[in-house]
DNA sequence: AAAGCTTGTTACCCTCTAGTAACTCCTATG
DNA sequence: CATAGGAGTTACTAGAGGGTAACAAGCTTT
């Protein structure tokens, strides 16, 4: 019935297409079948690729977490202060937001499911992101605190692109960015001087 | 096997323990048989007080908002200005979170399940939150993106907690809140400086 | 103490869906 | 053109778990 694709092409769009379909739809209410369905394909062609319905989630969230990782290390390391750093950290996960957004919901939207084995991997990324906005809270404050500091800026900006994505608002990444920004960043020196 | 109870004392037995349950292995991993095990009953028994698994989920969902609804609500009321309603409202907050924590991973944990129908009415709870927060941000902002940030602030707020409470660390609601309250607060003249 | 309501249990059914075995079909290559 | 091997399908199994029908055991009220 669809068209016959090599291997790995066929894994690619079995991935780009069950990202949208888990993401719409959350992990337990999307069968495998779905997600066949979806890729114009029938449920062992699935299993051809992938060894479990969890092996196929796993694999989405990773590459997903990759992409956030790697955007927002790309655009850190291209800044010169702490200020500034914050500044395009938080543009460009907001940028990631608007044009991977189907890989954030699967992530961190409110349809993410959660079992064990896909809660450790969020949660390693979540606390991957965090450990990056550490250092920018001031360090003369207990490093516990620090860490629970940075865990509340991460919710921060998931809080807002969850709030705008499950809206189906369009925003521009920059401005948005830019404005959560300035917030965190005045959060941030707060604390500094609260401490 | 187990006391006989009255039914309305059975109801708020199976209420108590059904938080805890789903609380700890989310909806999907725990079957309704689970739950009557831990309540000491038998599956029937569950469904002469609850029409489904559903609807079981639904009443612990709504009675956490309440609960949460009421403790930052009470709290906000008592406060004079701006700042002590950040203050008031995030102390409270955080001792909802000490203090009926299996009532906040129910709502905003990780293995927090989200079909269709709980996600409306945790959005919902969520808006009610930030619909209380949003005043405190500069009116000179576009009220679009003040919900915005307000929704920035309640996902602070839950990041935080869910941090602290899946580590299974304790805290002092009282110092926490006040530290994020100054946090926020700090935030949130900036985007009015901003603005 | 027996009727009658309430609480609880046993033993099912039924559906849904992850996963698989066995087959067909297409296509590249000599 | 024959064939090998990869791509895909049909049709099934198996098990989990939501939900229920029918029955048993307590209270309580007269």
């Amino acid at each position: 019935m669809s068209m016959r694709l090599p291997a790995s092409a066929r894994r690619e769009q079995i991935l780009d297409v069950s990202v949208q379909v888990f993401a719409r739809n959350g992990f337990h209410s999307t069968s495998m079948n779905d997600v066949a369905e979806a890729a114009g394909v029938t449920k062992p062609v699935l299993y051809q690729h992938f060894d479990s319905k969890q092996d196929l989630y796993m694999a989405l969230l990773e590459e997903a977490g990759n992409r956030l990782r790697t955007a927002v290390s790309k655009a850190v390391v291209s800044a010169a202060n702490g200020k500034e750093q914050t500044e395009m950290g938080f543009r460009a996960y907001f940028r990631w937001v608007a044009d991977d957004h189907d890989a954030f919901l699967l992530l961190f939207g409110s349809r993410a499911n959660r079992d064990e084995e896909s809660t450790t991997t969020i949660r390693r990324i979540t606390a991957e992101t965090a450990k990056a906005i550490a250092p920018l809270i001031a360090a003369d404050i207990e490093p516990e605190h620090q860490r629970t500091l940075a865990q509340g800026l991460v919710g921060l900006a998931e809080g807002v692109s969850r709030y705008l994505v499950e809206r189906g608002d369009t925003f521009d990444p920059e401005v948005l960015g830019q404005q959560v920004a300035d917030m965190a960043w005045a959060g941030l020196r707060a604390v500094h001087r609260t401490g």
